[in-house]
DNA sequence: TCGACTCGTGAGAGCGCTCTCTCGAACGAT
DNA sequence: ATCGTTCGAGAGAGCGCTCTCACGAGTCGA
């Protein structure tokens, strides 16, 4: 309230200082080629000598655009938040796409119960204009109350249930294939998993893939569940060996997990890779340096968050977008297997 | 475009629906008492009814306020992101408390020179109320220059050179020589440092404190600089066992760095902490995860993020704040020293 | 030379909200 | 019964911008 030493100026006095109108300043600012040269030469010069910078809210409330995208991390994500590489490998890859496209990204941490309506309000508010969703679990609603509210969406992951609204996700399943034929090329034969939370669908189809492995070896699945933290891989190994010591290769459907089962199996004992072989998921940059080095199935985690940034533009822009894009993984072989 | 089913409802439809004036319903929208309680429920029915939300741009143009801040992590934050848990929790700090207060956190990773410009552009516009500035290397001059742009500006960390503006800091040193003295009172003597990198005043403050810690012992310094990531510890440690093998105390000044040192001595043959003792800085999730667990110095790294949120809540209100606040560090024994 | 077209520019409406000002009604005091 | 006061509610201006429409000045073909 105090703070406006001369008033900012407005296109109004621009449009004075260059003896022009409002009306062909506007067309300089928005880079319109219908203007004489000399003309939009002079309102330039007029622009940088005031400073003017465009009031995005008065744009706003006439366009009908506010020029920025939320994203939407829900609990389940900042919970991990501070341990997991993921969700600030998103943010950043989503950061960036938006900066090159000079959006603003708007971040909402949904902590608690109630976020959901103030995302909600935000939403109808239309104080953004398109929505990026990360990870949730379970059948969450709130893809599809975003896209009942008319407001472009994207979902990082494939939600469980039908998917309503565009994805992007990687090949879970298939990556994990490939460890697992990775640990049978290996000699292994009694291969275990430490499993993601079964109500995401990124526990699911890690869960879905040792599966598909293990049936090529006609042995008897060995599962435990963890929460994708390092300590639930620690008592989830615990658990496996307890039954059936004679485990000799794990896949843990995260790096995190993979590193509590390498700290669980080295307390007991058991050498890895010799005589327990492990693969996580991710790839995060810690994974080279547990001890030993994990072998692992990498996910572009940049690139998610690149690409929804890109998915919600074009759908911002009115353009039509695939239902799903799905990214590969590869296997990185290092030493625990 | 053509996503406006019915179009969004205005204040002028509620008031047609209700049976009042636009000036009115903005009265119960925003909560004033002046308004006859009979009323004020009829009005609100007719929001409810229409799913009415107010329109963001609409109110700022006229209030001159947006309701949110921006949160600006340079380049230099945005590269260590994904391996350290310090801005992640930053964020979430930040997050929580804006989320309370009601406001729109505004992520700016800048993560280029070009940023800049960028950010300043965003300022002048004002389509921030305020601006949160996450640690910065050197003597950065943007924390000057939003503040000569009028706008309300709160750092992380104490600026290099003289704090123009209000910051959130710890008290780096004195955790640091409380760290000395335990290394001492465990008979250490050869006590090293790996530092961290000497143009953030983290970095100094921290060797500082290891300059101080130092001279009760009056033993000559050993130090080796690093750039808080593990990498950087593993060859640290290195360099100084190569300088001098009968080192038997260390302290890093991140727990990244202390892990690459912890990974560096075990490859040598040394025993942590019978051989070398080992502390951190930090107290990130991952040091009761490393082998040993990891005594280090605690930061309240989600409690920085609050309190920034509100230094900047209380500034953008008017209102005066403290030139800084700096919060207690503490020594977390656990077994690497 | 005149009508038909461009083409650049300005006038003016209006986006949805807040806030000041005004006004009428109700009430208490004289 | 009259006047001042209080209180709730409406009228209307205006925040800074975009965009449509109209208009005057050139340009060109017939």
């Amino acid at each position: 309230m105090n703070e406006t030493p001369a008033g900012r100026p407005t296109l109004e006095t621009v449009a004075r200082a260059a003896g022009a109108s409002r009306a062909t300043v506007s067309r300089v600012v928005n880079g319109s080629t219908t203007v004489r040269p000399d003309v939009a030469e002079s309102i330039r010069r007029a622009i940088a000598e005031l400073g003017y910078v465009p009031n995005p809210a008065a744009r706003s409330l006439v366009t009908q655009r506010t020029d920025s995208i939320a994203l939407i991390l829900p609990e389940s994500a900042t919970r991990v938040f501070s341990d997991d590489a993921f969700f600030p490998g998103v943010i950043r890859g989503v950061g960036e796409a938006l900066e090159k496209a000079d959006k603003q990204l708007v971040l909402l941490l949904a902590s608690t119960k109630s976020s959901h309506d103030r995302i909600l309000r935000y939403v109808h508010g239309r104080t953004v204009d398109g929505v990026v969703l990360a990870s949730m679990h379970g059948a969450d609603t709130l893809p599809e109350e975003l896209r009942a509210a008319g407001v472009p969406v994207v979902t990082s992951g494939r939600p469980l249930g039908e998917a309503t609204v565009p994805y992007i996700d990687v090949e879970h399943a298939s990556g994990v294939e490939a460890a697992m034929r990775h640990l049978v090329g290996l000699g292994r034969r009694r291969i275990a998993t430490i499993a993601g939370p079964q109500d995401m669908v990124a526990g699911r189809e890690r869960l879905a893939g040792y599966l598909n492995g293990l049936e090529a070896l006609g042995a008897a699945p060995l599962v435990e569940e963890g929460d994708f933290m390092r300590q639930s891989g620690m008592d989830a190994m615990e658990r496996l060996l307890a039954r059936d010591p004679d485990i000799d290769g794990v896949f843990a459907a995260s790096d995190l997990m993979a590193d509590g089962a390498l700290r669980t199996l080295r307390r007991l004992g058991r050498r890895v890779p010799d005589d327990v072989a492990v693969i996580g998921f991710d790839d995060v940059d810690a994974a080279r340096f547990t001890d030993p080095p994990l072998t692992t199935v990498h996910q572009p985690i940049h690139e998610i968050g690149t690409r929804l940034a890109e998915q919600i533009l074009r759908l911002v822009e009115g353009e039509e977008v695939e239902a799903s894009v799905v990214l590969p993984t590869r296997l990185v072989i290092r030493e625990s297997a």
